[in-house]
DNA sequence: CCTACACTCTGTAGTAACTACAGGGTCAAG
DNA sequence: CTTGACCCTGTAGTTACTACAGAGTGTAGG
């Protein structure tokens, strides 16, 4: 198989599969005579797990570590469940935080009625923070 | 105002003001006779906006324009409008996504048992995409 | 007066996880 | 034998900063 054969297989790009391999995710593998990478069906599998990780959110070095793991069947899992619950924790969080800004959005843009910049309410509320009037926003400072 | 004492005012860090400037979103202040920034209460105000537009998860680029349209009073507001609510879709299919990841990752985290790697659930389900038993990830492959 | 320390300046490089070239080589079809 | 589709390497770009290096400035203490 080459690079953008197995990249079509995991779902990734090719480049993807190159920088990978720059990572440290995947290892070099063997090559034809001209030079060409030649990857074998289990490569295959190797890259779909690093897809699925990213996925959900795993960050490379997590990933790699999942993977060294993976390659270490004796041991015991306990360190991999910590990675999964800690960003199970991150998540979370992100999310509390999205959720907390789509509702101040939503006030944002429900207030706009429209009209002209000087009473704009999205404007407005950037500038000061709350829903008061605004002051200027330090473009009157003399050019001299 | 030197640009530490700005940088405190609005809540950022000193480097990033000079980012800032750097990217067209602060103009070059007047400097004093050995070179130093010196800032006017209304480039505080004009941080801060920044930040908070920041902080709403608006680019820079369109916090830019959201900067040259408050400098622009007469204008319509339709653009800010605009620029608020494709925002808050963007924010809302984040959420939407990171909702999907957390149960994802919620299911996986409670499958674990705590046993061996070669019988971990979350290792399982990365390699196979599904909740079926894992094949090889690639290790296998002889190194000559 | 000297020195230490805290601050400022510029410019560059690093971060994450790719993506997009540039400038070459290889291969099969027509 | 040329065209097009691949492949290779290496480097630079992306976002929004952050962190230096190496230099100058300002001030407080001894």
């Amino acid at each position: 198989m080459r690079t953008s054969d197995l990249a079509k297989r995991a779902g990734v790009r090719a480049e993807t599969v190159l920088f990978y391999e720059k990572a440290g995710l995947l290892r070099p593998p063997p090559r034809t005579e001209s030079n060409y990478r030649c990857y074998q069906p289990a490569d295959a599998d190797r890259l779909s797990f690093i897809r699925r990780a990213r996925e959900l959110g795993f960050d490379l070095s997590t990933v790699q570590q999942m993977l060294a793991a993976s390659d270490n069947n004796g041991q015991d899992c306990s360190a991999i469940d910590k990675m999964a619950r800690e960003q199970l924790i991150e998540i979370q969080q992100k999310l509390a935080d999205l959720k907390a800004l789509e509702s101040q959005l939503r006030s944002l843009v429900s207030q706009c009625a429209g009209g002209m910049i000087s009473e704009c309410r999205i404007i407005e509320a950037l500038a000061s923070g709350t829903q008061s009037t605004r002051s200027d926003l330090a473009e009157g400072r003399p050019s001299s």
